[in-house]
DNA sequence: ACCAATTTGCAACTGAATTGCAAATTACTT
DNA sequence: AAGTAATTTGCAATTCAGTTGCAAATTGGT
């Protein structure tokens, strides 16, 4: 574990430091998504809030997390799966919102599907989010 | 269409202001969503910043607009169609933010499509963001 | 035209996010 | 293992979006 978050971050061309380490173990230790809050939460007063707030970024750059697009407006970070490493987002899988204990998880077996657009658009990405309870509420 | 706009706020019994009156138009004159910084911007020093807020909040809390979840997570509003009157949305349309000019459309004729969810999800809602060039822009 | 109810604008406030900069940490070289 | 350059961190200050309280203005009904 250690070793994998390790090596994720070299992989990125990442300085391997306590702060990344530990917010990279938060999502690897959890299977839903994280908002900036959550993770301000988790990790006490070990990390400054503006720590965080730029190692998500870095993250992102590097597409090691993806930010998911929310109904509510509040921004979300979920792990990429390999295949949408390196800038280039395969992130085009469906997103699930619970209802009643708020955890957004990706769906990544379940891709967004096409939709037929009017004459003159033309699509580049589609977002899909979907509201409802989660298996684990129920 | 002073009239248009007259009917639909005394429909849902609403005085008829000038700040109300003018957001209204700004909607009716404009195919695609507005954010609050754009209705700013277009009322010029006309409407207080913290009447646009108010009355947009009005506006959805009856109804008449709705919000549009983006994928860069700001804030905007499109007109309802007449079925999502009344507190209950029918909001079930695809939106297209164009990546060039960024408006925001709905489209009304694209539904957004069922996906079959995990065993144990149960969906209450879904929103689908396409991202892409518009019609105008192409 | 009057009066109660609603709406507006202003000022002050809150909370999330960003920026500049000095101190601390990391990676690299020898 | 020590030294140094480059990167990262934490703090303070700042910006920005959005909210709240309240007095003044406007609206709707009589």
């Amino acid at each position: 574990m250690e070793n994998t978050i390790q090596d994720l971050l070299k992989k990125n061309r990442l300085s391997i430091t306590d702060s990344r380490m530990l917010v990279l173990s938060l999502f690897y230790n959890q299977p839903g998504a994280l908002a900036h809050a959550d993770i301000e939460k988790k990790t006490g007063n070990k990390i400054d809030r503006v720590t965080i707030y730029r190692t998500l970024q870095t993250f992102e750059e590097k597409g090691m997390i993806h930010t998911i697009p929310s109904a509510d407006n509040t921004v979300k970070y979920a792990l990429c799966k390999e295949q949408c490493m390196h800038g280039h987002h395969h992130d085009n899988h469906v997103h699930f919102v619970c209802d009643k204990c708020s955890a957004t998880v990706c769906l990544d077996d379940v891709l967004v599907p096409e939709v037929k657009l009017p004459r003159g658009f033309i699509p580049s990405q589609s977002n899909m989010v979907v509201n409802g309870v989660c298996n684990a509420c129920k």
